[in-house]
DNA sequence: GCTCTGACGATTT
DNA sequence: GAAATCGCCAGAG
């Protein structure tokens, strides 16, 4: 099941950093499936135990979130996440996940 | 089990 | 460089 991977791999992302879908998607062993975790993220069933917040889209752009992406910008800013112009800086972004 | 949906990605106007 | 278009995959109905 992808979902549980995906959950998995995202409560090891560190406080103050961000992955994205692709690289998520990736982790996983299909590269091709950012929709999916989209998709998985969406319907997310725990979001105590998951930061879902972390997770923005490759082009650096924020994505989506349950609550708004106000919020969730609001949440990366709160953990040391750069964003400006609804943009994550990438240099906060993980693009490899352990 | 088939069809639709979507917090995406890359490419092309 | 922003907007539309096509392609992709895993869940939900």
């Amino acid at each position: 099941m992808l979902a549980e991977k995906v959950y998995g791999l995202l409560k090891r992302i560190p406080s103050g950093k961000v992955t994205t879908y692709k690289a998520l998607a990736a982790a996983v062993g299909n590269p091709k499936a950012s929709r999916a975790v989209g998709n998985i993220l969406n319907k997310n069933p725990d979001l105590i135990k998951v930061p879902c917040h972390r997770v923005v889209r490759s082009d650096g752009s924020v994505g989506g979130y349950v609550l708004g992406t106000t919020q969730k910008i609001k949440l990366l800013w709160r953990e040391g996440v750069e964003i400006y112009a609804g943009k994550i800086r990438k240099h906060f972004i993980l693009e490899k996940i352990r």
